[in-house]
DNA sequence: TTGAAAGCGCTAACAG
DNA sequence: CTGTTAGCGCTTTCAA
């Protein structure tokens, strides 16, 4: 394996002063830069970045995204727009998969690797301890775990509007198909609260209590809803925990003879393109990913210190809803 | 930060016992293990891998697979089998996104690195001597550039397959809706010859060539489509060069009054998820994903030398083809 | 069983 | 402008 040295050898200099070339720092002669550009050119050499965040005691310049579901849109459009702003800074991304059952083992993987930060999307609780030792070893965090989180995503605004507005069509009973524990009970709570403040109904049914996440989103939001429906439940309004879920409301609703949205609206979560290449398109509440990307690069790459972020959302209402 | 010096003082024991107990390697007393680990558990320590794959001058046991579009389901689901046939074997899976630009400095930055491995998805040539490079560094690799393959996906018996079928349902012209270049270049070529094998009339049209990937896959889908109908002009049978087209064709083509399959009927490649979303449901040429992932992945793990691997595809035949 | 010394590929701090 | 020395956090060798 070529290194510094034999690139010094070669070009008749020291180490050092391959380094001031490769570095661009101090100064170094004309002849001689020459001839070390010409040495590392003709032994293809690569310096090794590894051994450069040793020695200068850094994390490699690595953001690493935590994601439960890789074929979740909504996670690669988040990232998609991380990548761009962090490249800017000198950052690389990547994305990693994690289970319930790993989860804890990747995160000291990570660390163990020095990454300059991580951002867990993924809703597995994980250890306490884990966490403080990211501090420790300087990688930056943001989590979203029920129990430890520092960002939090305020849907209560965007539920109320459209519970509101859906009272207003005519909607008397809504449900929320939805998995089987995590983050959205706070969802439930507000939804539920909506439909007291706006005299409806509230369909808290076991038979919209999907298993997701292990069972796939469209798999459940088509057989859930099926279900339901053959069951001869009903309900006006059915919001979906995600919109690949609310994809597959959409397919159990037409299967079951019934239509969308004239005999029952649908609203999934998180706005994926998807949403616009299906008919009816499907209405979504989501954050604005470019706003909530940027938020979290910024702090991910050492922008502010603290961080208890309030990320706010809005509905995207498409032909799933009521005109 | 902590180290093993650290960890060391504080068992009162020398920094190669606790290095032996890390790596349960050597022998060591009960009694120094145990003041070993209790060490190791207050001060909260994590190995630095970095350190340890520097002085074993071995690569970190990563693999990166670098795309050129996150939003592509096809890629997620190939990363989803390999991640887990990987992590069996030790090995990280961590995704990068490229574009034509940073192509290069990416694959450089991750030889310097000194990652153990790159699958490179994105059909973005790039320099032969980075590719010499990665070989020198000890970083495996597959890729898929237009001049330069390791491993060739067959779509010639598919296709020929799906048109024999089309030509005995009446079908009479064939498009293929296609990028700027790239490696479809050879599925066009398969197309043509098929067509002409069965008395095809293939319709080699410049209005079927979007700018994809530019824009992206359902806009040019949508948007092509739509214009190539509302000129008057017509084909039987569509080919579209990823799924995500194909929807967006599904939906022009209903956008201009015509019906799928009865009117046009349309086949994508890379069969995923999406395609059994929709109504109707997509028809799509693809490899088996398990199969190429495991391929792939053992190759990136070093189980052989040599490869120049064929990876056969199938035609699963959806409701956008007539029955 | 345990530890001391040397060195992985690189840089910071000094000297020349 | 250039080189020497020391050392990052770790492992390998060798000796105790």
């Amino acid at each position: 394996m070529v290194t510094r040295k034999e690139v010094a050898e070669r070009a008749g200099v020291s180490v050092m002063t391959v380094t001031r070339v490769i570095n661009r720092s101090g100064y170094v002669s004309e002849p001689a830069r020459r001839k070390v550009l010409k040495a590392i050119d003709e032994l293809r050499y690569i310096p090794n970045k590894t051994a450069v965040s040793l020695v200068r005691r850094e994390n490699s310049k690595m953001i690493v995204i935590i994601l439960p579901d890789l074929l979740n849109l909504y996670y690669m459009q988040l990232v998609d727009c991380m990548a761009e702003y962090l490249s800017a800074k000198g950052y690389g991304v990547m994305l990693r998969k994690v289970t319930p059952k790993n989860n804890n083992e990747v995160l000291k993987e990570l660390i163990a690797g020095r990454v300059s930060g991580v951002l867990n999307m993924a809703f597995y609780p994980f250890d306490e301890k884990l966490v403080g030792m990211m501090a420790q070893y300087g990688v930056r965090s943001i989590y979203m775990s029920a129990e430890l989180f520092n960002v939090e995503i305020d849907y209560a605004p965007a539920i109320e509007e459209a519970i509101k507005r859906a009272a207003a069509r005519g909607v008397k009973r809504v449900g929320f198909l939805r998995g089987k524990d995590f983050l959205e009970v706070i969802r439930i709570k507000n939804i539920k609260k909506c439909c007291e403040k706006y005299g409806l109904e509230f369909c808290n049914d076991p038979m919209l209590i999907s298993d997701y996440p292990e069972g796939d989103s469209f798999y459940c939001g088509y057989e859930y809803t099926y279900e339901f429906l053959k069951s001869g439940r009903r309900c006006d309004l059915l919001f979906c925990l995600n919109d690949t879920m609310a994809l597959g409301a959409v397919k159990a609703v037409s299967s079951s003879g019934l239509k969308v949205p004239e005999d029952i609206s649908i609203i999934g979560f998180d706005n994926i393109l998807t949403d616009l290449y299906v008919t009816p398109t499907i209405t979504s509440i989501s954050t604005d990913v470019h706003e909530q990307a940027e938020i979290y690069a910024s702090y991910l790459c050492g922008a502010k210190e603290v961080m208890v972020q309030n990320i706010s959302t809005r509905v995207y209402y498409r032909e799933s809803f009521p005109e």
